[in-house]
DNA sequence: TTTATTATTAGTAATCATTATTATTTAAAT
DNA sequence: ATTTAAATAATAATGATTACTAATAATAAA
């Protein structure tokens, strides 16, 4: 028998995983990775497999509900979808917030017209933040290997 | 004995391996991954190993010689460390060069001065490149679960 | 030039994040 | 309640990157 499903294709599904996995990420401030995401809701969830996080975060990344920011070959999650730019220390990898980007900043408004259909943009400042700044005794050298 | 190095720490020896290297980054306009380097400067060096290319290529980058791009978990790399942003195709995944971004915008410029020290930044541009808008008929589906 | 020192390399094994597979469970439509 | 396929848990496999080690070779010292 022919479906009268409205929206043709798959239907989607309401878990409690993909509804708990989502909460965390809105619920907190940082940018977790897929792991720290697995290890926090295995806490509400103790049978949750890290595949299904994995794939429960790509579903809501292709449903543009989270933003995938991909750091020294890591991916990290953000629940906050707003426009907004990010820190990035080189010493702790923490990922901060910068929310004071004028939110449609001229260069985006350029680039738009330029190159064609944009979808969104991403931009990084690097550096060390005040915490790890505040330990440091000097810079710190350039040439190690740590990735 | 010791040594009368000036330069404290270890002496960085000129290899072949590395210039080949680097060579190869600043000959091409693309953005290659440490295994696409590695195919292609075993052309010159067919002895080389996988280890050395991505040792030598984690060098360069501590030396700001090359800069390194996370796109989908995988480092590519860039030959050209002036300042420019880039455009990654969702579709074909390749990485084009924007380099008519204002040089010091004034987002940068703020940025500097409130989060502190900023040794550098990154903009990525999103959306889908001329040639492969050429080959769709229509707007590709969102929730495909590929990565 | 010859020898000594040690950074660098080749080859390979190991690690780590992520994805694929498959049998089972379960939300929701009928 | 029965049916259907989306979603899951558990596990295996993959792929990029790193670690290890013995051999090599660039530079310094003799
Ligand atoms: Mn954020
Ligand atoms: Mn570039
Ligand atoms: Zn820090
Ligand atoms: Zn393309």
């Amino acid at each position: 028998m022919i479906t009268n499903n409205k929206n043709r294709g798959s239907i989607e599904r309401i878990t409690c995983q993909k509804e708990i996995i989502l909460d965390y990420l809105k619920s907190v401030k940082t940018h977790p990775s897929a792991e720290l995401i697995f290890r926090e809701v295995r806490k509400k969830l103790p049978r949750i497999s890290q595949g299904t996080v994995y794939r429960i975060l790509n579903n809501l990344k292709n449903k543009d509900k989270v933003k995938a920011i991909s750091v020294g070959g890591i991916t990290h999650f953000d629940g906050d979808v707003s426009s907004h730019a990010h820190f990035i220390c080189q010493e702790c990898h923490n990922i901060y917030d910068i929310f004071d980007i004028c939110q449609e900043c001229q260069i985006i408004k350029e680039q738009k017209l330029k190159v064609g259909k944009i979808k969104n943009y991403q931009i990084y400042f690097y550096g060390y933040c005040k915490k790890c700044r505040a330990k440091m005794p000097r810079l710190p050298k350039k040439d190690s290997n740590r990735k």
